[in-house]
DNA sequence: GTCTATACGAGGATAGAC
DNA sequence: GTCTATCCTCGTATAGAC
């Protein structure tokens, strides 16, 4: 037995080789040959290539929902605003840590296309985030921290923006994401409480 | 000779099941039968299929630039934010008329990993789009229409938002578009002229 | 311009031994 | 758990006739 295990190794290697060449352009072939591998012995870990990108869409569902990032019971009155954007900051820094991440959520992206199980639980994540913008805005009116305006409207926005810097970062495109995503949630929240 | 050439067929053909399939999904054998041909006559108009993805991808191009949708010439003072918004939306209903516009491309972004040709004419056109903005807002600096503050991000901000409605939709999501696009113009154009 | 027939390679997946 | 060898299918692309 090894200290990192032949099948924590197979997805770690797909993963790489799927945001490189993409799931088409991926074999089983090429990931067997990477990890060392013959092919009946990759098969024998994973019965199918599908079964690869499956388990690794589950692990990847895992880790990206609204409420890793935002904690909504440590926004107060005093801390709203900054505690909004730093908040934010970790989806930005997190993204700049993985270079890959971008690239295979764009492909789970095409996948949902044809296979709904895939759009469904992707569209799901994105409603959190949006319901959980909404419920943060919220709770900055009912604190007092911000003034009751198009919450819902501004929700969205907000996703769109953390949706389109990553969308962004995978393009390679060097803007100024923390500066983007600070005027953001200042140019939205702002305004005098109700 | 057709009224609808041969040609136009295929691409057009092509451009459907490129979107529902996928570029890798559909072969040649798909197509062919869908327009009604035989491989080698398909072969005759198009030496590969690659060769139909990139012809489908300079059609595409063509239409999509910033100065295709907004004309800044007709921005007076009176008109700022209002133009601003109409203009907007006619990208919002262009996409609503083409449903397969967003699907084909995101395959595009997807091929632009591995292809420079392709993620360098796209990030072209969102960098138009930026830099359009840019110089649409400065102009309503420029004109008193709106106050000169941070006028690049604001510009990045609503690139973002554009690209991100035309994710959205492509996942079947129902937002009010058109709302969200005018409060995000509002929210960011709005404030006294210096 | 379009056809029938076919070459050729690659990919997913399995049989059966160790 | 891993291997060698192999099967089958389907993809791109071409040869050569009409």
């Amino acid at each position: 037995m090894n200290a990192i295990s032949t099948y924590t190794t197979i997805l770690e290697t797909s993963y790489r080789l799927f945001a490189e060449h993409g799931f088409d352009k991926t074999s089983m072939t090429m990931i067997a040959k990477e990890v060392g591998l013959s092919k009946p012995a990759l098969y024998y870990h994973f019965s199918s290539k599908e079964a690869i990108i499956q388990t690794l869409f589950e692990e990847l569902c895992k880790s990206i929902g609204f409420s890793s990032f935002f904690r909504i019971e440590a926004y107060t009155k005093d801390n709203f605003e900054e505690t909004f954007i730093a908040d934010g900051l970790q989806i930005i820094h997190k993204q700049q840590t993985d270079m890959y991440y971008s690239r295979i959520l764009n492909q789970y992206q095409a996948l949902g296309y044809r296979d709904p199980a895939y759009s469904l639980k992707l569209v799901q994540i994105l409603e959190g985030f949006t319901a959980g913008f909404a419920e943060l805005l919220a709770h900055g009116v009912s604190i007092g921290a911000i003034a009751a305006l198009d919450v819902l409207t501004k929700a969205q926005m907000l996703t769109m923006i953390i949706d389109s810097m990553d969308n962004f970062m995978s393009y390679g495109l060097t803007y100024s994401y923390e500066n983007i995503w600070t005027t953001a949630v200042k140019s939205l929240i702002k305004g005098d409480p109700a």
